[in-house]
DNA sequence: CCGCATCCTAGGCGATACTG
DNA sequence: CAGTATCGCCTAGGATGCGG
């Protein structure tokens, strides 16, 4: 019945499952407040930091990020490769981001489990129902 | 350059943003601290829950999992519709976990990330040490 | 306009001890 | 063996104000 679980093993062992490991810190990721959201908008094109935290206030049902957080998720995104910074010597600066192409692929890959969850959507709030009657 | 944006705004008031809403909260799950690892071992079989909390001990290089947790997850994972729970009225009652065909799924689409960000676990690494050099 | 520092709160998670 | 209750920690994230 287990039979499949040396293998699991030593794959986990292979690429490590420590909290910085990527395969872990990619996965938080994705499952954050607000990355995935960031990543969708980013997959537009370039933007600029105030119109960028606009866009995900009006996107997101309950209130807008913080600039605080916004900057260090871009922070977090740049620092693993997914997202460039492109800063403009005007006064004042004009700061941009936009996605490296491992930064579409992440989109791509996030937007796949989005769609996946979507259509189970309903299936998934019935249980909840079920459950949630007892 | 934001032309698609509409499409978006639209598709994610569609299902909504919400904290509760499956498509965040499944993609919170996946991204948290034990999750996808008991998906990635229920997949092998049907499991109690001591030796589930032992095996995920042994895959997880820090530390093992607190029972409190355990139960916590398996829970959640179970209202969502994504494990069985199969109680037999033993003395002391025995108790099994088990995915289901959705939990498969969801097990799938898991592994397929993982696979994705393991393909670039060099790259990343490459990109983390760059910036930190600055 | 953008980022940083500070302060604060909520929630995830671990440890322990107790029930059936 | 499985689950619950209680506690305490630590981190994500929000609010505000300053400086470049």
């Amino acid at each position: 019945m287990h039979q499949t679980i040396e293998a699991l093993a030593a794959e986990m062992a292979e690429h490590g499952t420590g909290r910085d490991a990527p395969v872990r810190s990619v996965m938080a990721l994705l499952g954050d407040r607000w990355t995935t959201l960031i990543l969708l908008v980013l997959a537009t094109g370039e933007w600029r930091h105030a119109e960028l935290k606009r866009m995900l206030a009006s996107l997101s049902a309950e209130q807008a990020i913080s600039q605080r957080v916004l900057t260090l998720k871009l922070r977090t995104l740049e620092r693993d490769g997914f997202v460039t910074r492109i800063v403009t010597a005007d006064v004042p600066p004009k700061v941009s981001y936009r996605l490296t192409p491992m930064g579409a692929d992440l989109q791509d890959q996030a937007r796949r489990t989005i769609e996946w969850v979507k259509s189970r959507d309903t299936m998934i709030e019935a249980a909840r129902r079920r459950f949630d009657l007892i």
